[in-house]
DNA sequence: TGTATTTGTGGAAACGCTTACTCGCCTCTG
DNA sequence: CAGAGGCGAGTAAGCGTTTCCACAAATACA
């Protein structure tokens, strides 16, 4: 079932069977309904290897995240496969799980397909190994910093702003110890986060402590780990921020489990607002950064040079998302959190004894 | 860059060349050896596009999933991921959301990328679309049921042994009244798991109330709407057990925001022990269905296919994983769980009062 | 009516590779 | 020592497209 099928069967040569599929204009209308029609009646899809290998685009997109199983990836990759089949592309996902090793690979992969352009969400940059892409000048764009090279794009996320929100709102309810749970040290948006919150604490007027910074990775697991850490400490921050949502429900997991209360011992703030944030007890408060902005800002960066009309850099915005996981210093205000937790009880629509 | 350019620079012929990359015998080791040269120095990289076209196979494996952002998946993909690629096999992704017609399109792009074989995990049959697959002598490999067709594979999930694990757990403890939160009634995996548990009832002698099953649709949402159905009947069920994780989440959810203590009042079983389920607040009880068994079963039978060994079944184990969400039923053996309760918290290595 | 120009269509080369076939050379055997 | 046989390497066909070029028909112009 090849293009020679449909030409015969249109009675036309394959010449014009090519052009009507890729809507020449030059064809008359007459040949190109006699085309389609062999088409539909042949059930024939044109082979995308043999197109690849002749028009030298292979119409694929790469995509490299870290984890997959960290819950923001999914989301994005749906965000991402959306786009890119809405404009005619296929997807080809690589996971690196932080480690070189795995990188190489999803680059070879990357070539060896021919990808037209590549998306790397790792969220860190792995300089070297890339650079084998960009001296293919294969089309790329990264999240928040990126070699300056022609074919290269950015997307320019705003910690800055969703940060500061967080942070207001936690001195707002007078917080004033505010611990930060970091990512990964070598990952440039955790970094990224991590300025924002130090400098907005400063904005706020509140002493930034490194005591109070406690390194972690991006993961539930890391999560737990800091959150033992900043129990041995002599005195408890009353807010906990964390530079992801992983890290968040870990904390909150590590919390629950020696009996601390949240949000009434300790507030704790995540950052990504993952769709399973709001499914936690009690539901996070945290910073939102789209993941489908974020899909559609490297689809379209990625056609931007593909088609001709190359853009640096594309903006990003977080905006902060208030659910139940922060609420006043502990020590505070006891009447109106007494309150507080009366209301939400009723919310809940059902008399707390109506189960017993 | 090219094969040419590799067999100038080794001094032989492309089809030395070709041979050496493809490791025919034939070629004599001195040859081999500088055509590998070459190819280190030129950093040449073979066309997969050309390799295909001629080959006639496209060495890629299509995995179809319902939708990527039940965390089941990404773990899923993951290990599908590492399987096939570990076997030179590149994947292509497609989510179907449960929509007819994003599953036709998902089909469209594996055969127009010309898939050699594609596992579709979508726990349940969407038949007249797979026919065009099945039509074009694809290998397919399907979950729990499949057409009886040469060229098909199927993934069988003993869902009963760790669902009668389950349920023996919780009649173990006491319990009688077991509720059942199913998944979406055209899920072939949901209505199995729903027999799998009448099934195991009837085993423990507990007779199976058709008031207790309810319709949930394996998201966080349907087990909130779940909880909400089932804190509306006059007498509630001392223990749940939801189809699958994500339904189990949303009951948690909704039960605490409501006030209902977890596993005081009800206890919870989930169902495929994603990740999330040790980190919920308490950690989920669940069935374990291994990820990575399931991929490595579905490419172990698209490969028994491809390279002439098929294998009509492959069969998937679950087993049972108990963690804090389960206890006896309320109103029996307080003492026991104030003993339980303490003993958790000492796990904790901080006394509840150190933090105040 | 004859030539110049436009328009639509077909022929054929090329994309980068695999592989069947061919061919020269070396080794073995009678 | 001649011929058969085997072995390693090269030549070239072909995979299914796109696209350049040529060409015939149709239109425009003189």
């Amino acid at each position: 079932m090849d293009i020679h099928a449909v030409a015969r069967r249109a009675h036309v040569s394959i010449a014009t069977v090519s052009r009507t599929i890729n809507h020449v204009p030059t064809v008359s209308p007459q040949l190109a309904t006699r085309v389609w029609e062999a088409i539909r009646e042949l059930n024939y899809l044109p082979n995308t290897q043999a197109r690849a290998l002749v028009s030298g685009r292979s119409r694929i997109l790469g995509l490299i995240v870290s984890e997959i199983t960290n819950p923001f990836f999914p989301e994005l990759i749906q965000g991402f496969e959306d786009c890119a089949v809405e404009n005619g592309y296929e997807i080809l996902i690589g996971s690196t799980n932080y480690e070189p090793e795995r990188m190489q690979r999803c680059i070879r992969r990357m070539m060896e397909r021919k990808a037209d352009g590549v998306a790397v969400m790792t969220f860190g940059i792995e300089q070297p190994l890339l650079d084998q892409l960009a001296d293919r000048n294969v089309p790329l764009v990264f999240v928040d910093v990126a070699p300056e090279r022609p074919g290269i794009s950015i997307l320019k996320v705003d910690y800055h702003r969703g940060i500061r929100q967080g942070v207001q709102h936690l001195a707002a309810l007078g917080h004033r110890r505010i611990a930060f749970v970091t990512g990964p040290p070598r990952l440039h948006s955790a970094q990224s986060r991590l300025a924002a919150f130090r400098n907005s604490l400063g904005e706020c007027g509140i002493r930034v402590e490194d005591k109070l910074i406690i390194e972690g990775d991006h993961t539930m697991e890391g999560g737990m780990a800091a959150a033992e850490k900043i129990k041995a400490r002599e005195i408890l921050p009353t807010a906990i921020m964390c530079s992801n949502d992983m890290l968040a429900i870990g904390v909150l997991h590590e919390l629950a489990h020696s009996g601390v209360r949240v949000p009434d011992e300790v507030s704790i703030i995540g950052f990504d607002d993952i769709h399973m944030a709001s499914m936690m007890i009690p539901p996070l408060t945290s910073i939102q950064m789209s993941r489908a902005a974020l899909a559609s800002g490297a689809v379209s960066a990625l056609r931007g040079h593909l088609e001709g009309a190359p853009k640096r850099e594309y903006r990003i915005d977080t905006q902060l998302v208030v659910r139940e996981s922060t609420g006043f210093p502990r020590g505070t205000m006891a009447h109106f959190r007494r309150e507080e937790r009366k209301a939400r009880l009723l919310r809940g629509k059902v008399e707390p004894d109506s189960v017993k």
